[in-house]
DNA sequence: CATGATAACCGCCATG
DNA sequence: TGCATGGCGGTTATCA
């Protein structure tokens, strides 16, 4: 954390910040995943600190109080500073208040260095103005007073997180989990990810966005009436399933399928079928030596071509590139050398 | 990069 | 009247 480490190859730093009335739980996460990423040889890949305004223990949402390691000064050599929720007892005019110094040391980072929210973390970085004009997310049940709030802010309630490129923000709770996985996904790839997804017992990768989670009116029946068709479409991505194939096997018109399916999922059957398909595309890449039209026939997007411009979409890279990085043969290097974890550029969600 | 065929998407509206 | 459904068709996206 000191000037000296330009010497020796520095771990990516990740710090989070923690403000009275912190949620442990989301606090928690960071450390939890991040510090879950390690080398083959067991080196850690991230260091996480935390740090709190001043230095000094932190009450949290809970009964207890949590004791960090630094002051925010540490935020200026940090390659990552994550916002958790916080002071939930607090009035928002509070909240203000006790984040202000947050707000200014965040406008006053390294250029480059990424920045994200867990669930209405997301305040205090709209308040700092990173969110303007950018895609951004909440807690779904912040969305509305969210927008009204910041109203130069995109705010996409339905998913559980947006990458806006060097910042980010994830929907309620344990949407952090999901962001920060994605975030390690991008540093080292996919594999590293799922490693630390199964060290962490979670899903790799939640299908849909936070709109699924949302209660409504009427209790819903707790199984997805798409469900079928996605498990089918699943074990059958190499192959074009005309959309009308999904509806029938979920015994639905068209039209009402796709309907159900944006309700449950959060997106398209298009969109999410080219997610599926990217991600297999990288987890082919990475674990092995197929010729690159080949991964693009085995995930279902035909050519060379379509994947190549699918995965410049999702990450922001060619197949090739993608590969030299995070392919087999680097399995034994640290990818942070071979790519500056800011080096790809921003991505929707 | 351009292009045209095809599929997907989604607002709109009638229906039950 | 409220609500889910599903067909229609204009617009957009995809891909060879």
């Amino acid at each position: 954390m000191r000037k000296d480490q330009a010497m020796c190859p520095a771990k990516h730093i990740v710090a989070v910040v923690a403000l009275p009335g912190v949620y442990a739980f989301e606090m928690s996460i960071p450390g939890r995943l991040f510090g879950a990423a390690a080398t083959p040889d067991g080196r850690a890949r991230y260091d996480v600190i935390t740090c709190s305004v001043d230095g000094r223990p932190v009450v949290t949402s809970a009964d207890f109080a949590v004791v960090v390691g630094n002051d925010l000064s540490v935020l200026a050599s940090a390659d990552t500073v994550i916002v958790p929720p916080f002071g939930a007892t607090l009035s928002a005019e509070e909240r203000g208040e006790m984040s202000d110094a947050v707000v200014v040391a965040l406008r006053d980072l390294r250029p480059g260095t990424r920045v994200a929210s867990i669930c209405t973390g997301a305040d205090v970085l709209a308040r700092a103005g990173l969110l303007n004009n950018r895609r951004a997310t909440t807690h779904w049940r912040n969305v509305d007073d969210f927008q009204r709030d910041y109203p130069a802010v995109q705010v996409d309630g339905d998913v559980l997180y947006v990458d806006a490129g060097d910042v980010l923000t994830s929907a309620g709770a344990a949407a952090g989990i999901d962001l920060c996985l994605h975030m390690i996904r991008h540093d080292f790839g996919a594999d590293v990810a799922n490693t630390v997804a199964r060290l962490c017992v979670v899903p790799p990768h939640r299908d849909g966005g936070q709109a699924q989670y949302i209660a409504r009116p009427v209790p819903r029946v707790d199984y997805s009436l798409t469900g079928t068709a996605r498990e089918f479409a699943l074990e059958n991505l190499d192959r074009h399933i005309p959309l009308t194939v999904w509806a029938d096997r979920a015994s639905m018109s068209l039209r009402t399928f796709t309907r159900t399916f944006r309700n449950e999922v959060g997106c398209s059957p298009g969109k999410w079928i080219t997610q599926q398909r990217v991600d297999l595309a990288r987890r082919l890449l990475e674990t092995t030596d197929l010729p690159i039209d080949q991964v693009a026939a085995r995930c279902g997007l035909g050519t060379a071509a379509s994947l190549r411009l699918h995965l410049k979409a999702a990450v922001g890279v060619s197949p090739s590139a993608y590969r030299r990085t995070f392919g087999i043969k680097n399995r034994l290097s640290t990818p942070a050398d071979a790519s500056p974890s800011h080096s790809f550029g921003a991505v929707g969600n």
